[in-house]
RNA sequence: GGUCCCAUCGUCUAGUGGCCUAGGACAUCACCCUCUCAAGGUGGAGGCACGGGUUCGAAUCCCGUUGGGACUGCCA
């Protein structure tokens, strides 16, 4: 059987799961599944006990599955390797690769009067140190010669060994550093493609030596991975996005109602694009259509506007049931499994009625373009006391009599008609004829004192579902408060 | 500062030497539809950073300039 690309998708549980991360996963994961016998490998890299927090590496799988990116193996710790780290680290040492440091980081700077030298200069290269409680070891960097990285979108980047300083590969307390875990780690797993922001780029070259010391003390003869550097996501000011200042926690997205199907596509847009005119396509169209090497080289901007839109195509493109059952945690979420964070229900369990929003959904699905703004749109629908906008009302009821006396004439004729949106929608445009008012005007102050505001879903398929005891209530509350 | 990456409408992109009068999408503007708001429809404005080459021909290839970015940790 031939073997797939064996992938991974490595993050640092150092924060929410970042939406370039998100992205990143998400490309490790297409190349996977573009072959049966593909693999996708989810490795936290946690050694670095001080960052991490378990939380975060939870926030990392569950993001992933809210996505859909399923592993094939994993999810594993890079914590639990780090016997083979340590031991990765004394063969290279044996073999002449590495050697002791006691340089201080003040040290380093000190020295750096010259500019020429990168980083560190290799003052300690040909000391002799051995191995001491302040002593770091350091890679041998060649002095001469050049090193390629073949990269799957960008082609062939050079760096010449000596821009590269002896790096250090493992912390005087003996604790492995990145490029030689990652590596080692890479090697375990039988990585074919290492595919990661591009951030990574230089400390390409650094892995790619260290791969082939490593085969060279270790006696094995393993193939070096192909690279594929994916352009940074960057905010407005073309800057990497920031977990600091930027919107970047995929886990917000999720709160805030972008579903899966919709963020899947739009990340998949960031850096590449499906043939044809069509972008919102299946994921099975992605999967089928991706490529490596089609895929931009310069940095994209994360636009939550082009987002919101796609996410409003996708929900509007579901059943009426299917919209109903996603609204679930944002509606009714004492019957959800899972529920935003930080949203606080407008309504109570004994105020929601799951009836009358299975009848009002259909009438906000093509207005929402996401899920958490549904609440908001049908709240007076399930609210004993009707929030009202104080400007809309003086608008329409407050400052006009006009308005008033219709919302008077309704009362008497909502009261004896039958209770059917046609009828309701006929009423008020003899109501407003009687008066001068087409039916935009004459709409107003109903809508003004049935909903609390100007803007919203149909109005008189509202009123019917509202019922005509309700509905007249609140049209005699607005006049009363006029009069007050 | 050094190393490296990048450069098509405001944004994401199509474009791999002639199909380009540079296509699509988001955003934006106008109009239509309309009980509000959306959605939808139609149309408009808007781009190859600049300068040199190469070529019969360049958005596409080369060089330079300019501009942006990443990295430069005993983080990942």
């Amino acid at each position: 059987m031939p073997n797939g690309p064996r992938v991974r998708f490595a993050p640092s549980p150092t924060g929410f799961f970042h939406v370039g991360s998100a992205r990143s996963a998400l490309f490790n994961w297409l190349l996977a599944r573009q072959s049966p016998t593909g693999c996708f490998i989810l490795r936290i890299e946690d050694t670095d006990a001080d960052r991490n927090r378990e939380e975060w590496v939870e926030g990392i799988i569950s993001a992933m599955a809210w996505l859909g990116l399923d592993l094939d193996e994993g999810p594993f710790r890079q914590s639990d390797n780090v016997e083979t780290h340590i031991s990765a680290a004394t063969a290279l040492l044996e073999g002449g690769y590495l050697y002791y440091c006691d340089c201080t980081g003040e040290d380093v700077q000190a020295r750096k009067g010259d500019t020429k030298t990168p980083g560190y200069d290799g003052f300690c290269r040909d000391r002799g140190l051995s191995r001491g409680p302040t002593a770091a070891l350091r890679f041998k960097t060649p002095r001469d010669g050049v090193t390629t990285v073949q990269d799957l979108i960008r082609g062939d980047v050079e760096f010449s060994n000596h821009t590269i300083d002896d790096f250090v590969v493992a912390k005087s307390s003996g604790a492995v550093l990145y490029a030689l875990a990652n590596v080692t780690d890479d090697r375990k797993d039988a990585i074919t493609h290492v595919i990661r922001g591009e951030e990574h780029l230089p400390n390409a070259p650094k892995q790619i030596l260290l791969w082939s010391a490593l085969n060279d003390v270790l006696g094995d003869d393993v193939a070096l991975p192909f690279y594929a550097h994916l352009p940074l996501l960057v905010n407005e000011q073309r800057k990497k996005l920031s977990k600091r200042k930027d919107p970047v926690a995929t886990e917000s997205y999720r709160d805030q109602g972008y579903v899966a199907p919709a963020f899947v596509n739009y990340l998949a847009l960031l850096g590449w694009s499906p043939r044809g005119d069509e972008e919102i396509v299946p994921l099975t169209t992605i999967i089928e259509q991706f490529r490596l090497q089609d895929v931009s080289h310069s940095p994209a901007f994360f636009d939550v506007k082009k987002l919101s839109h796609m996410n409003g195509e996708y929900l509007r493109a579901m059943s009426s049931q299917e919209f109903i059952t996603a609204c679930g945690p944002w509606v009714s979420p004492w019957l959800s499994a899972w529920r935003p964070t930080d949203r606080d229900a407008l309504w109570s369990e004994r105020q929601f009625d799951a009836a009358l929003f299975a009848r009002v959904a259909p009438l906000v699905q093509e207005r929402v373009a996401t899920l958490g703004e549904v609440p908001a749109m049908v709240a007076f629908f399930f609210l004993d006391e009707l929030p009202i906008d104080d400007a809309a009302f003086d608008k329409v009821i407050g400052a006009d009599p006009l308005g008033q006396a219709l919302l008077a004439a309704a009362v008497e004729r909502f009261a004896e008609i039958p209770w059917e949106a046609p009828i309701l929608h006929a009423a008020t445009v003899e109501l407003g004829e009687a008066m001068a008012m087409n039916l935009r005007k004459a709409q107003a102050p109903i809508r003004c004192a049935v909903t609390g505001s100007l803007v919203g879903p149909p109005l008189f398929e509202s009123l019917e579902y509202l019922g005509r005891e309700k509905v007249i209530g609140r049209l005699q509350t607005a006049l009363a408060q006029c009069s007050a």
